[in-house]
DNA sequence: GCGCTTTCACTTTTT
DNA sequence: GTGAAAGCGC
């Protein structure tokens, strides 16, 4: 059996205390390789374990679906108990559920679909295409992006702010845009938080009986909530509940997506936050590495302040390799990699961290080229494949024939014949009637007004559909919709539709298993929606893995964003470089540089062995050669942890940015003429250090660009400066 | 209406 | 270098 001892057995005086605290809001923050996780699962098992309240009472909420399986898994282990009447998922999936419970009072059909980020585009288009909107001007990606953010800070069109005509243009856009999701019956995923949120501040017993219910709120990764999920909270926790908020201010690294880590300092302030827990003590790393991240961390003006230490010794120094070029760079990982192995080193606890994706393709191609596996993070999901949204979308149509968004992907989709201008047609028809397009369509079908045969086979293909899936299984509504529909057919005739009928298959399968774990559950009363309307938000909230295979050995490349929360053996993190890491586009934000260095914190706290730094002096980026020089974060670590592999450091300026793109034309080589290589660095008397960039004019007159860093970028007659090789 | 060719832009990402 | 979107010819 278990007892109290034993669960609290082996956390340290600090776990301790954020384990035990009594019925109050605390803030615990909570460094890198702290024991974060076992700290929330542990008061969630204590609570439960001491009998100061039933699964029932608890929710615990987390931003990935990853997260709040984990949490649930490392709980079982902890409790032979039941964790089914805990409420523990993602905000969107918490705000999904109270909203299907509450769906009238919501204002929402019992079956509204979910939009993901590309049908939400796709409906953001429709919208100003009605409006006769200049996309232009109004390019759909931002208008999407002014929507959500206006969302995710609570805001609708009427109680936003517009101060010109393009303001005032961007929240008609977003009104419409809310009708016309409302008038389909779908919801986009800041929706389902708003809507939530609206539902719980105006309808006062709702609210009263989840405050009641839920007297203990945890919340994971809390630095990274949004202004929205802030005031969510904070209506749950009501005057008495308890938040136990876990978060690590120096981790944020989702500002750009609206994470706002001043939630942490509110909080304190909003819930009278007596009790701040600080985790200081790092159960990951070797300290030479903690060292360098406190290092780094340490230049950032705005932190609540913590210090990672470690019993643990010092541990190896930080490597980092200068590489010529980005080739360069990626052999000598290919090399040290190998070397690795032959040491013993699993290949899967090797990580290969980057700024940006578009890193990966050199990086990949000599990995490939030297036959070590790797496993690529990142890129399309199952649920996000072009031909399972298609075989979604139909089952979406036989649920609810009014979702436009769901008609317009697969109304000719295998062709059948029904161009863009029937398209038009048929939306002027829609928009005439105010009616949705399946209407529109079928009035026309209905009149005998053929606008094309197409759209005549499309009706009776749907009303088939509709027959077929009456009262069948819900995998055999995914098996037949993929056939009738055509795309099997579809893609069996095409030469490389291999793959995407086996994702077809797949989602027959996942449809199955879906039913399966349906059955075996305890069918919640407070869920209405049938069974594939679950599935299809099953789909929509959870697209899938990360195509991770599994078993295989293989070594792990991913963006430094996609690394947080993991840990390996060995990490490496490549293009160490001014313009790529800082990003220059970064950079150049408010408090954009503050954010890559915890960027760069992250990346660096993911190693427990051994690290490595590269950069590269030049590379091949957007099809271009670029010229850089070493990141200012490398000469933010204390030389006495690091052991350069192959070169000195050498003194320098930044400039924001610090990069400079060769324009085209300009040979990327040496010419015998030239007396210095471009990538050469020089020393000029008044601008100090520089990199070469290019050469222009001719033989006679010849003129030398440099970047000169904080100096700028100086061309410079080739005759007259006077320039030092260095 | 469909498919081929050209053009363009391009950090990070979960739900 | 690459993928998506727009433009053009059949």
């Amino acid at each position: 059996m278990y007892s109290e001892n034993n669960l609290l057995q082996g956390l340290n005086d600090k776990q301790l205390q954020a384990v035990t605290l009594p019925h109050v809001s605390a803030l615990i923050l909570a460094g890198a390789g702290s024991g974060k996780t076992r700290v929330l699962t542990t008061r969630i098992a204590w609570l439960i374990q001491t009998g100061q309240t039933s699964p029932m009472g608890l929710m615990a909420v987390t931003f990935t679906n990853k997260a709040a399986k984990e949490m649930l898994t490392r709980l079982t282990s902890m409790l032979p108990i039941n964790t089914r009447g805990m409420w523990a998922g993602t905000f969107h999936g918490l705000c999904n559920r109270m909203l299907r419970a509450h769906y009238r009072e919501a204002g929402l059909p019992n079956t509204f679909q979910i939009l993901d980020t590309a049908d939400q585009l796709s409906a953001i288009k429709r919208v100003m295409k009605v409006m006769n909107v200049d996309d232009e001007k109004y390019p759909p990606k931002q208008v999407m992006g002014y929507i959500n953010s206006c969302k995710e800070e609570g805001l609708r069109a009427h109680t936003v702010d517009a101060y010109d005509g393009h303001s005032q243009k961007l929240r008609e856009i977003y009104d419409a845009y809310d009708q016309q999701c409302n008038r389909e019956g779908v919801a986009d995923f800041a929706e389902l938080l708003l809507r939530c949120y609206e539902l719980l501040e105006r309808e006062p017993h709702i609210r009263a009986h989840y405050q009641q219910r839920f007297q203990y709120i945890l919340v994971d990764e809390f630095q990274d909530t949004n202004r929205l999920q802030y005031l969510w909270l904070k209506l749950l926790g009501g005057a008495h509940n308890s938040i136990f908020a876990v978060g690590d201010d120096d981790q944020s690294i989702y500002a750009f997506r609206g994470a706002r880590v001043g939630n942490m300092s509110d909080f304190q302030r909003d819930f009278q936050v007596q009790n701040i827990v600080k985790l200081e003590e790092n159960y990951r790393s070797h300290s030479n590495i903690l060292d360098a991240a406190n290092a780094i961390i340490s230049n950032n003006q705005n932190r609540l302040g913590k210090n990672l230490w470690t019993s643990a010794g010092k541990g190896e120094p930080i490597r980092i390799y200068d590489a010529y070029n980005d080739t360069d760079e990626a052999q000598f990982i290919v090399d040290e990699v190998n070397m690795l192995q032959n040491e013993g080193v699993a290949l899967g606890d090797i990580a290969l961290l980057y700024r940006s994706n578009a890193q990966s393709r050199i990086l990949e191609h000599t990995l490939f080229s030297s036959n070590i596996p790797y496993r690529v993070y990142g890129g399309l999901r199952f649920f996000e494949r072009a031909e399972v949204k298609h075989a979604l979308a139909y089952m979406r149509l036989i649920g609810n024939a009014n979702d436009d968004t769901a008609l317009l992907r697969i109304i000719n989709f295998p062709p059948r014949g029904i161009g863009a201008r029937s398209l038009e047609q048929l939306q002027e028809a829609a928009r005439q009637n105010e009616c949705s397009l399946w209407q529109a369509a079928t009035n026309k079908v209905g009149e005998g007004k053929l606008g094309s045969k197409g759209l005549d086979g499309f009706v009776a293909l749907i009303r088939h559909m509709v027959d077929q899936a009456y009262g069948i299984a819900l995998g055999e509504v995914a098996e037949m919709v993929t056939t009738v529909s055509g795309l099997m057919a579809h893609y069996q005739n095409d030469k490389e539709g291999e793959d995407r009928i086996e994702n077809l298959k797949e989602l027959v399968t996942a449809a199955v298993a879906f039913s399966k774990q349906d059955l075996g559950n305890h069918h919640n009363m407070e869920e209405d929606a049938d069974l594939m309307t679950q599935f299809l938000n099953h789909a929509s909230l959870e697209a899938g893995d990360h195509q991770a295979d599994v078993g295989h050995e293989a070594l792990q490349l991913m963006t430094v964003h996609a690394a947080k929360g993991l840990e390996f053996h060995t990490v490496f993190i490549s293009g160490v470089e001014e313009g790529l890491f800082p990003h220059e586009q970064a950079a150049y934000e408010n408090g954009g540089l503050e954010e890559e260095r915890r960027l760069m914190y992250v990346a660096v706290t993911r190693a427990r062995q051994r690290l490595y730094l590269s950069y590269a002096q030049s590379r091949m980026l957007h099809g271009q050669v670029r010229y850089g020089i070493a990141s200012r974060f490398l000469d933010e670590i204390p030389a006495e942890l690091t052991k350069r592999l192959n070169s000195k450091p050498v003194a320098k300026s930044y400039a924001a940015g610090g990069q400079y793109t060769a324009k085209p034309g300009v040979p990327p080589v040496a010419h015998s003429s030239y007396p210095f290589k471009i990538g050469q660095s020089v020393r000029h008397g008044k601008f100090g250090e520089g990199v070469v960039v290019s050469y222009e004019g001719n033989a006679s007159d010849l003129a030398v660009k440099i970047n000169f860093g904080s100096a700028g970028l100086k061309t410079l007659m080739l005759e007259y400066a006077k320039l030092e090789k260095i």
